[in-house]
DNA sequence: TATTGTTATACTCTATAACTATA
DNA sequence: TATAGTTATAGAGTATAACAATA
């Protein structure tokens, strides 16, 4: 170190409260995926799992809209679910436009599988973190406005 | 609404501290982006560049490490950089097979141009939540581990 | 042998436009 | 005419392997 402060590299990012989140949430999310990855999932795919298991009889496009992401977007992440034979399309009969996507037994058990390996690995990431200190993180997340 | 509860659809993925995390990073690296791009800069060559400012002279792979990027990611970073006339690239006389960046007149003033406009930008998207709130959410984060 | 910058490549996520079939 | 699902496509970020020049 050529400096007695020792000041990082990124210094002058670390004023920014996005250049925090973003570095964490990245290490957060690449575990994530780590955890899924054997369990044949990504975060995509788990989330739109996760809501289908929560919403039997989902619309795609209601899916889509719940996760923030594009509707031509969930396409492939619903197709990629339906080959694992996890979620089944339903055509709907009041509207023949809409799809219906229900869980399989085995799309609720991998559903539950994944949750828990989750939950797991978000005790291991948040360990110094209390209780209300995780409830604060999200609470002040909340806050956070467009 | 069928439910008098009216749960959100996204309700199952609420437990999730990565999932509050990873909406949350989404809005703000969003809006981030949209306040750079008339600068013609992005979150990554603004960070860059940033790094470039606050330590001259710096070699690309301690800015990649920095930045937490790989060194061949970054290559297109600086060629971007470079090719604005924001940075300049300088092969190092102890080590002839590092190059030192360092910014010019003209990146010094549009890195300090595109920070004021993130202050603002993180001022409107934080508005809700006082300073206080402020650093208790960037010590929160810091508290994560991986 | 190891490291620096680089190229090539591939995969994920994301964003937009346009099509089809239904309403 | 508007909407639901779909396809095609392109951009940005990210990850790995391999190479030339230099240490």
């Amino acid at each position: 170190m050529t400096d007695t402060t020792d000041i990082a590299l990124d210094d002058g990012l670390r004023e920014l409260i996005g250049y925090s989140m973003k570095r964490a949430t990245t290490m957060v999310t690449a575990d994530a995926a780590r955890v899924l990855e054997p369990m044949g999932l990504r975060i995509t795919t788990f989330s739109a799992l996760t809501v289908i298991c929560n919403a039997p009889g989902v619309r795609q496009t209601e899916l889509a809209a719940a996760l923030g992401m594009e509707r031509s977007n969930s396409v492939a992440v619903i197709d990629t679910l339906e080959k694992s034979h996890w979620i089944t399309r339903e055509r709907s009969a009041q509207d023949r436009r809409a799809i219906a996507l229900h869980p399989t037994t085995a799309g609720i058990m991998r559903q539950k599988q994944a949750r828990l390996a989750l939950l797991t690995h978000e005790d291991r990431m948040f360990a110094d973190l209390s209780p209300i200190e995780r409830r604060d993180l999200v609470k002040l997340l909340s806050k956070i406005r467009a």
